[in-house]
RNA sequence: GCCCAGAUAGCUCAGUCGGUAGAGCAGAGGACUGAAAAUCCUCGUGUCGCUGGUUCGAUUCCGGCUCUGGGCA
């Protein structure tokens, strides 16, 4: 018997959060979260992270699991994350997974396998500055003597996703084509999707909206904060979205109102980002909550289909 | 009322010594197996304000008109 996964994904700042909760108090769940942000503590006012007033006695996991210079990855988010799951099944309760990371969402619907693949910050650094020394094509080159068809699916100027395949045959003898080429379900779960998403205007207004929030909630001090504690810049954490422009805005790149308008202009980027990656879900059930009246009409009707996908009606 | 400048992509503008046009910004689509809020790829047809004229041909030159700035009254 699979395990039941009711899923709530979509771009940010499309309302998952609230759904989420709502879904979770009618459905006795629990909330696992899944983005590669709210993971972070101390980094509360930029990831949009749900106060505890506002999770309204929700448990919600994986939220605050780490230190913003702690390393994190997919893989350790895919081990933890199923152990709750295994948990909360094993106390009666549903997870509820809410997320835009899509990644880490596909990480428990798909059967993918981080164990065999470990990672060697050292030899990163080496092919970034083999990268940076001899130019993209030349470590692209060095993937094409290792797996040709690999090679020809990374463009060269995608340095990262280049080293990282380089990366993985060097530790294992394996290539990631081995294992990505087939995406297969889990056997394991059995997931409802629900995606949800807005009209784009609508979307973007509220994402602009929702930036002008984080700068009045004091977003700048937040940044400030965290670099006065002695976090670096340079770490993972502070590349996610209105850290790393609220950093350039204090570097003095620029002024509090151009750090604004980026932080906004990449944030409605990285929503459109999302759609793209969630419209490959083939079992995805799309709702446009522009034309639903309120999150109850809403979340009556992912109930409805929820209960009809697993027949519980 | 008169004089000057402008009117070209959603926005700001460039340009065509006459052969129907291109940058930046904004935007759209896509890729994705250990940094994923990261990283990367692709995409620019628009009545060149309207209307006559000259011309084989006008967005480009000439006239008129409309609108918008600025100046003079």
């Amino acid at each position: 018997m699979k395990k039941k996964l009711l899923i709530i994904v979509g771009p940010t700042a499309v309302g998952k959060t609230d759904t989420g909760i709502i879904l979770a108090d009618r459905l006795d769940g629990e909330i696992i979260s899944a983005d590669s942000m709210q993971i972070y503590k101390h980094m509360n006012i930029g990831t949009a992270k749900p106060s505890l007033e506002e999770r309204q006695g929700i448990m919600h996991h994986m939220i605050d699991i780490i230190d913003p210079d702690e390393d994190f990855s997919v893989a350790e988010f895919q081990r933890l994350a199923r152990d709750v799951i295994d948990d909360l099944v094993l106390n009666q309760k549903l997870p509820i997974i809410v997320g835009g990371t899509g990644l880490y969402v596909s990480s428990l619907i798909y059967d993918m396998d981080f164990t065999k693949s470990i990672s060697n910050r050292q030899l990163r650094k080496e092919l970034q500055d083999e990268a940076e020394s001899m130019g993209n094509e030349y470590v692209h080159n060095k993937l094409k003597k290792i797996d040709p068809d690999l090679a020809s699916r990374i463009h060269p100027n995608n340095v990262r996703r280049v080293i990282r395949a380089i990366e993985v045959y060097y530790e294992t003898g394996d290539t990631i084509g081995d294992f990505s080429k087939d995406i297969v379900p889990s056997d394991e779960y059995e997931p409802f999707l629900a995606g949800l998403t807005r009209n784009r205007k609508e979307l973007y207004d509220r994402i602009n909206k929702r930036v002008d929030i984080m700068i009045e909630q004091g977003l700048i001090e937040e940044v400030r904060n965290l670099l006065n504690s002695g976090y670096s810049e340079d770490l993972v954490s502070f590349k996610g979205l209105g850290y790393k422009e609220i950093v350039g805005y204090l570097k003095g790149e620029y002024d509090p109102d151009e750090a604004v308008r980026i932080l906004k202009r990449n944030t409605r980027r990285y929503a459109k980002r999302q759609l793209t990656w969630f419209r490959r879900y083939s079992n995805i059930n799309w709702y446009n909550v522009s034309d639903y009246q309120t999150d109850e009409n809403l979340v009556e009707h992912i109930i409805k289909d929820f209960k009809g996908y697993f027949n519980l009606l």
